[in-house]
DNA sequence: CCCCTGTATGGGAGCGCTCCCACGCCGGGG
DNA sequence: CCCCGGCGTGGGAGCGCTCCCATACAGGGG
């Protein structure tokens, strides 16, 4: 009934006795307002508890001050992988310093796809952070080629026809130092449960350990080399091929933890001892690592700096430059986490 | 330098030959508007590309077509539990039917945290949903306080000053059916690691655990119960107290998977063989508990149901039905997923 | 044949804000 | 002593939309 209405300017205006312009300029930080006004004016705010109206501000300046973070099918599903909460809680942080609202979008059909396309290039958002693992996905180019500011969290896709800045995680360096570790511990037959070859981190990883192996003089047989899903289920499989195809092995770099774990239970089951007679190296330094018998030697990915630096391009980049801006390219370190595995 | 300028409803009313009124009118699908006309206003918002502006539509109806997701710190830092994931997806499917965007708030310090308060009771978003796992947690009453739409994931907190509705998983049904799974297998001497005492969840579990325990007519005396933090750490942690306290135990309730690998551990550390010896059962049904050794057995929370209820108690009751609507309580019941552990 | 009703449509008003032009007042130079 | 420049300020215009009142027209009943 009451039908509360929020204060608006102008009535904080009238309280400060001032003009409407003077209240503006006091909010907005910016131009020259005597001391005194200024703080007839704070008090007035205080007072009625002001609070801007974005609608309206949105309206005039033609920035909304929200950036969208999109995480594509079928990447949603693997919300749940550190990988994703890293990024969120990193992108979160430094959107809140700079003022900027996250919207999460997520697309699951593909109609939805086309959708979510149409609203990002819509001016509802004044940029987005796009995380999309695959790298057959048109949005990235598809919003850089409509001029919507765009950071993609993950190296580009194959043909990038409109230049786009990005941060990555250096997943060919990671892997590199995941084989040369089995190197160093004087492992020669080793094998790699690869990831998926439409994935960009599943193809950069896979360079990595063959660049590894390259620089080491070692042989890169293809029977050393199976493919994975990511998954658990994934890894225990392309175990169980590995050992039927190369039963000498004497070590294996997974190209992610979930499918180490697999590695590892297929590994006991065959009997194999770890490291004793299989050395291990896993990716992505999930909290099951450091739990596993024997406790996972694995690749640190800085999710959370990702996210961070990836917001941070968008808002101090992508959008404050505009579509003219030098495409940046941010690539991020690995850590080596030695355990016992390997 | 173009300065490309999207097209306004007035263009499109120009295009078509009609006043503005009417393209408001096919856009909102409202009203009476002839087959002619609808059809000429459809073609030129297609001819123009038109995308009507959100922050214009705001301005006028007060409505932002926004709902927050607000996750608490600190929870925030358990972003990547499963549970979280499945509410995100849950919540993020019904407002896209709905035509609803979805805002995501992380409070990380108390300043963060009162001007997030700040900001959610600005009339920014339309409603809010809020996952707050601790029972002090004093957004939720401001907010009701303050007539926003608020739909809570979990139980309300201790005195509902305000009420509320609540999206629940029912914690002590589930807990019980975990503990009664336990006492059909024959045990007796049944301990629990319970969760911390100040999340709803942790009360709720060995609440649930104690009427398994009353209604077989088992004592409950206190050296079975330890209360852990919900990690894997605190569970091994809380096993050793239990196995120094009650060496004679022969079955744990974990009151989460996390707690249930650490307890896993540290029972194989000191030799006791699973279930053989003490059968243990977990709760989340977290990816890793299909794959330890043995298999968990553990209690299933549809957490993407709980998201979709949620989004949809929020859209449909609170913000449809105004602040006085009866407050409505969601109750979800959990799975218990037999494997191998007990 | 006219009036009344109802349906389809046009367009003014105004949402709350920022932008920007104009105005008043001050002090210093001519 | 007057004029000019600049700082601080007020307030009109207008962003793109929805709301709603007014208008126009077509029919059916008196």
């Amino acid at each position: 009934m009451g039908e509360e209405r929020r204060p608006t300017l102008e009535m904080v205006a009238r309280r400060a006795g001032v003009g409407r312009g003077t209240v503006s300029r006091v909010i907005n930080g910016s131009s020259r307002v005597s001391p005194d006004t200024r703080e007839a004016v704070r008090a007035a705010i205080a007072e009625l508890g002001y609070v801007p109206n974005r609608a309206a501000r949105a309206l005039v300046t033609r920035r909304t001050d929200t950036v969208a973070l999109v995480v594509s099918e079928p990447e949603a599903r693997l919300f749940d992988q550190p990988f994703f909460a890293g990024i969120v809680r990193g992108v979160s942080a430094v959107l809140t310093d700079r003022g900027l609202q996250l919207l999460l979008a997520t697309a699951r059909t593909g109609g939805d796809h086309e959708r979510l396309g149409d609203y990002l290039s819509g001016g509802h958002v004044d940029g987005v952070l796009l995380v999309s693992l695959h790298t057959d996905d048109p949005l990235p180019d598809r919003l850089a080629g409509a001029g919507v500011p765009v950071v993609l969290g993950g190296r580009p896709l194959y043909p990038p026809r409109h230049p786009v800045h990005y941060v990555d995680i250096d997943n060919v360096g990671g892997a590199a130092s995941a084989t040369r570790r089995l190197i160093g511990a004087g492992r020669r037959r080793i094998a790699t449960v690869a990831g998926p070859a439409d994935m960009a981190a599943g193809q950069d990883r896979l360079r990595g350990h063959r660049e590894a192996l390259a620089e080491a003089g070692l042989p890169d047989p293809p029977e050393l080399t199976v493919h994975g899903d990511f998954s658990h289920e994934g890894g225990a499989r392309a175990m169980r091929e590995l050992l039927e195809a190369a039963p000498d092995l004497d070590a294996v770099f997974a190209a992610s933890d979930d499918m180490a774990l697999g590695v590892l239970r297929t590994l006991r089951e065959a009997g194999r001892r770890v490291p004793e007679d299989v050395a291990l190296v896993g990716y992505d330094d999930t909290a099951a690592a450091a739990h596993t018998d024997p406790p996972l030697t694995t690749v640190h990915q800085p999710t959370e700096r990702m996210g961070g630096e990836m917001a941070r391009l968008l808002a101090d980049t992508a959008i404050a430059e505009g579509p003219d801006a030098k495409p940046q390219a941010v690539v991020l370190d690995t850590r080596l986490v030695v355990r016992a595995s390997g």
